[in-house]
DNA sequence: CCTTGACTTGGAGTCGACTCCAAGTGTTAG
DNA sequence: CTAACACTTGGAGTCGACTCCAAGTCAAGG
């Protein structure tokens, strides 16, 4: 699959996909003839990880440095499991954040909805 | 309280507190004779508030937003409501997507728990 | 009196994460 | 054969949200 085609299919655009594998975020693809990227089975279950990853505020830098130890083999694996019980950590802090602010919002939301029901009543 | 205390109190640094009032992210605080911030009870309590929301995400842009409507008074009620609402809805998004990408990493950490034991058993 | 230290301002600089651009090459449709 | 179009590269630009800086003012302690 070309880039335009992944680009479509996860949503990211080709510009990201590139910068992605620049920066190291996923492995170099596979090029066909042209030189252009042929993107294989692997690759793609690689952005959609990024993705996800990506989507809850995983920071890039901290990515590559996963990236970089999967790519180092079996002898990493204690050190891949670290990062990702940190990350883990960092991400249940600020989940508990945003349920606190959800929580503050909806005490808001009806508030006002209260205050619009008195007014209509005048 | 000075501008120091607010800081060190809410973990806000003196220049982030400057630049929310600046960019009008919180109404203009009293001066006292030599020119000198002293926030208030309510100042003390919309900071609060902006970090509280800022902690989750929610852009800058938006709560100036909010908070001039509040200037202008109880006819902006609904407007308010409706920002409020928006904003809760995508906090409610984003907290999904990172519900998502929790559960992938404990999945994760878990078969590399596994790796790790089978790796010592050796 | 004078230094120290917290405060003031306007404006510039930084950081993370993209996003866009120019110039060039390769494949495809008419 | 040529125009259109998807792709390539390296590098520059943008955006949101701070963060830092220089130059100046003022109150308090030694």
């Amino acid at each position: 699959m070309k880039i335009a085609g992944v680009s479509e299919q996860y949503g990211i655009s080709a510009d990201t996909l590139r910068y992605y594998e620049r920066v190291g975020l996923i492995p170099p693809v596979n090029r066909n003839d042209s030189g252009i990227r042929d993107y294989n089975e692997l690759d793609l279950r690689r952005e959609e990880f990024i993705k996800c990853m990506r989507s809850a505020g995983l920071p890039v830098e901290v990515l590559i440095e996963y990236v970089a130890l999967v790519q180092r083999g079996d002898k990493t694996i204690e050190a891949r499991k670290e990062i990702l019980i940190e990350q883990r950590k960092l991400l249940a802090v600020r989940m508990q954040e945003m349920q606190k602010t959800l929580d503050i919002l909806d005490h808001k939301i009806e508030a006002y909805e209260n205050a619009v029901l008195k007014k209509r009543r005048k």
